[in-house]
DNA sequence: TTGACATATGAACAATTGATCATATATTAG
DNA sequence: CTAATATATGATCAATTGTTCATATGTCAA
C-alpha cells in the first residue's frame, strides 16, 4: 500500500483528477440526489410526474402504495428541490421541481436502453 | 383510502402518469444506475475518470481510500456498464463506459448548484 | 519455478434505509 | 365548534449496504 502511494502512476492525472472532484458539500449533495432516485418507489413518482402535476392521492394510485409511503417519500424529494408543490385547498399537487431532474431521468433511460 | 382510490381527482392524467412509468425492468436499471451513483466514494471514482482513465492505485489515492474498497466499488459500477476496463501488464486501467454517466454527472451538478 | 506486486473477492459487522402503523396537522363543510 | 378528508410525521423493525480484513487470482521478473 505504501510502495502504491509513493509511486502513483500517472502523478499529473490524478491531480487534474482531484481537481475535477467537487468540494466536499457539492458531492453529498449530488449524491443525495442520485440517492432520492435510487429507489423503485421514488423513480416511479419522479417519473409520473414528469407527465404532469399529481395529487398525494393520484401518486399513490399510480404507484400502488399507500398515501403515508408515498407522503414520506415525497419529503424527501422535497428537501432536495427535486419537486415542489401547493396546496389547492385540501388538495396538494406535486410537480417537478425544474428540467434538470427530467434531464436525469431521459439520460439514465438512455443508458440503460443501450 | 378506498375512497381516495376511488374519486382520482385527475383520472386521464394518472392514466398518462401510468403510462409513462418505463417496464420494471427498465425502471429496475435506471434506479440501479443511480444507486450506484449514490455512494460518495463511487461518485468520487466517476467524476475522477470523467477527466482521464486510471489504474485501481491512483484512484485509490484519489478517493482517499484503500485499493480494497476502491476495487468492490468498481466492481459494481463494472456491472452495470457505468465503468470498462483494460488490462495492461499488472496494471488495470478505468474509464468510463459511455457519455450518458457524464451527462448525468453534469446535470446532478447543475441541479445543486442552483 | 518462486517472489513481488496489482487487483479481485468472500465473509462479517456496523450503519443506513424504506415500509408500516399510529398519530398529528391542515382544510373545508356543516 | 365538530366531523370528515387529505396529507404529514414519528417510531419501530426488517432488509440492504459499505467497509474492513483475510485470502485468492493474475501478471511479470528472475
Amino acid at each position: 500500500m505504501e510502495q502504491c502511494q509513493e509511486k502513483i502512476l500517472h502523478m499529473s492525472q490524478v491531480k487534474r483528477a482531484v481537481d475535477n472532484i467537487p468540494d466536499a458539500n457539492t458531492l453529498q449533495s449530488m449524491t443525495d440526489t442520485f440517492k432520492a432516485l435510487s429507489d423503485p418507489s421514488r423513480l416511479k413518482i419522479v417519473t409520473a410526474l414528469s407527465t404532469c402535476e399529481l395529487c398525494v392521492c393520484d401518486l399513490a394510485a399510480v404507484c400502488g402504495s399507500s398515501e403515508s409511503a408515498v407522503s414520506h417519500q415525497l419529503r424527501i424529494l422535497r428537501n432536495l428541490k427535486i419537486v415542489r408543490y401547493r396546496r389547492e385547498g385540501k388538495i396538494v399537487f406535486y410537480r417537478l421541481d425544474d428540467d434538470h431532474v427530467k434531464s436525469l431521468i431521459s439520460q439514465s433511460l438512455q443508458h440503460v436502453k443501450e
